[in-house]
RNA sequence: GGAGGGGUGCCCGAGUGGUUAAAGGGGACGGGCUGUAAACCCGUUAGCUAUGCUUACGUUGGUUCGAAUCCAACCCCCUCCA
């Protein structure tokens, strides 16, 4: 298979400048490519798997990724997909997201192959220094408001009649003019991106072959949704993050576990190494094992973020948990201090410290509505008080919920 | 700067003096059915030291026994005009 080859097999072209001519560009030499992320939170989630999972097939092939971190371009905000004025963030938080968000790479991407190792490089390094004046007359010239104005994310916000500042306005200026100087610093010709970053990305394009006469590329890939069309990477506990700090590699396991039935085929593609042979042959039989493949599919695509033994881990404690309705050593604990059960505690205290409910008045609802346990034991008292005694048996075992069980530990 | 329209709970949106913690829908969560799936049905959806109390309809004051609803000022958004 050839790289475009593959890219439309798994599932990761949307939308590409000129299919025909990076296709042949792609088999004749090693190129170097890029992807920007933005540094608005403190880690990347798995929104942005996707991109991940390009950047890592494209340097399976031999070519050569730039990672770019936005700090720059962070500082202003890109009205893209948002339908509403980004909050601004501190240079302390935009500079301390980026260097959580740097770590997640090296899970994905190689730093070390002689010939095509990755690249972090951060636009704060060339956008911090522009003149506004120079950089006007230089390159505002290529850019017509006419233009701009056709595009999606200015359109949606005009439609909905909601406020596009200025600033958010130059966001898809600067981003072409990032395209810009990877062209010249470094020869990069590609620029991916999701599909809501066509217009940006077109503009980059269009923008070299202006001021540099050089045709280069702009790939999109479709934004990651599952069956429902819901856009992914939320759940009611927050968004699936990559940084294990975060989001541990159970609950990350858990997440592709539960995963629609009619996404396991697609998301294998995407999101693992598994061969076409092996996922064709999976499809197959889908219909007669799909509670397996679900299992396959969040032990690979765990194992490659979190390691293979984390994983293992988490496929352990979901048996142990689900099949055996069981205590395990590696589901979600809740670590106490002795001192502070000395009068015993409330249940419904617990779930909020756990993050399974947002308050108390949450948690003794779910009590209420017959949906908490212990130790498999409907709970019908929303007051229940569990005793210096009973909490420290080590034994307990508390659901919220058929999905979310977690034990007390005293310490 | 002028004229008009608007700001309601996570989101959309009804409500124009009291029975409104605020209709309806969406989303989310819980229950049932199942397979830790989908669809469907039922319930919940401000907080708390909890049969009560406290906050809440852009902000701040005012009228009133009583305000999301009336009045004033201010802030923000939209449309048209300059």
């Amino acid at each position: 298979m050839t790289l475009i080859e593959e890219l439309k097999y798994r599932g990761f072209l949307h939308q590409c400048t000129d299919e025909g001519s990076l296709d042949k560009k792609l088999k004749s030499e090693n190129i170097t490519f890029y992807i920007g992320f933005d540094c608005t939170a403190k880690s990347l989630h798995i929104g942005s798997l996707i991109q991940i999972m390009v950047m890592r097939l494209f340097q399976k092939y031999g070519h050569t990724p730039i990672i770019l971190i936005g700090t720059g371009t962070t500082r202003i905000g890109d009205p893209s997909g948002k339908d509403e004025t980004r909050k601004i963030l501190t240079e302390d938080e935009i500079k301390n997201n980026a260097d959580n968000i740097k770590t997640v790479f090296n899970k994905y991407l190689s730093f070390k192959n002689e010939k095509n190792k990755a690249l972090i490089m951060d636009n704060a390094d060339w956008l911090d220094e522009l003149s506004y004046v120079d950089f006007l007359r230089d390159f505002g010239k290529h850019f017509t408001i006419n233009k701009m104005l056709t595009f999606d994310s200015v359109k949606i916000r005009l439609e909905r009649e909601q406020s596009l500042s200025f600033v958010e306005f130059n966001y898809m200026i600067f981003q072409a003019y990032d395209f810009y100087e990877l062209y010249n610093r470094n020869a990069c010709i590609l620029q991916i991106g999701g599909s809501d970053q066509w217009g940006n990305i077109v503009n980059g394009v269009e923008l070299i072959r202006r001021v540099n006469g050089k045709e280069v590329f702009g790939l999109t890939t479709p934004l990651l949704t599952n069956s429902n069309g819901d856009k992914m990477g939320k759940t009611s506990d927050g968004a699936i993050w990559l940084n294990d700090d975060l989001l541990s590699a159970y609950d990350y396991w858990q997440f592709w576990r539960n995963v629609d039935d009619r996404d396991v085929i697609r998301f294998m593609k995407l999101f693992t190494d598994l061969s076409k042979e092996k996922i064709d042959g999976y499809e197959q039989d889908s219909l007669k094992n799909i509670n397996d493949l679900k299992i396959m599919l969040a032990n690979e695509v765990t194992a490659m973020l979190h390691g293979i033994e984390s994983s293992s881990k988490a496929e352990k404690a979901a048996k142990e948990v689900f099949e055996n309705k069981g205590l395990s050593e590696d589901m979600p604990t809740l670590n106490l201090n002795n001192k502070d059960v000395q009068n015993g505690v409330l249940l419904s205290d617990l779930i909020v410290q756990m993050k399974y409910a947002n308050s108390k008045s949450e948690s003794r609802k779910l009590i209420r509505g017959k949906g908490v346990k212990l130790n498999g034991k409907i709970v019908d008292d929303e007051l229940k008080l569990l005793d210096h005694a009973q909490i420290t048996k080590f034994q307990n075992v508390i659901s919220v919920g058929k999905k979310k069980h977690f034990k007390v530990i005293i310490g």
